[in-house]
DNA sequence: ACACGTTATGATCTAAAGGTCATATTGAGT
DNA sequence: ACTCAATATGACCTTTAGATCATAACGTGT
């Protein structure tokens, strides 16, 4: 699982995806990151304007974890999907 | 060139050597990403709360990317540092 | 020490994120 | 079609990011 970031959107699918792959419901991912459910809708449906400290509390709560990298010039390397 | 990125503070880090690497003031930085030079020093110096749009912002200008992953269990795969 | 460029801070204002609650909509399962 | 869980949406309110301007602090060369 890789996911290339450049939009809300983007992120939007990478949550909802880690998010499914952990078989957990928005409830019960809004309790374990402290992000409401209805945050976390609206991060999954790509409607920008996140901070990032949420971000980084649904990350933590996914296991999942951000990295910033020089932009890949060569070859796509192993990404997944990029919306 | 490679960042694991689980606070703003390693954000701000991240940012800062990237721009350093190309040899642009934060004012030069600003202009071209549209992000307000005062707002980059924040940003730079980790004080938190940042947008995510302001941060995509700032990766386009400064040629980077931004991968979510499934946390590495294993080695530490490559990363330079980790503030 | 001085001057200049760079970066940090501080104030004000406005737009908007997200906590919070209520409700609507969607989707599975039977 | 019905029910219940899961999501989405909508409104309200508080807090705060970032635009904007001014200015302070810091660095570096001479």
């Amino acid at each position: 699982m890789k996911h290339l970031v450049r939009t809300s959107k983007n992120l939007g699918h990478a949550i909802r995806e880690a998010r499914k792959a952990k078989n957990l419901t928005q409830k019960e991912l809004a309790s374990m990151s402290g992000v409401w459910q209805e945050t976390i809708s609206k991060i999954e449906n790509g409607s920008g304007g996140t901070k990032l400290e949420t971000l980084f509390d649904l990350v933590a709560a996914l296991d999942l974890e951000i990295t910033v990298t020089e932009r890949s010039k060569g070859a796509s390397d192993g990404l997944e999907d990029i919306f």
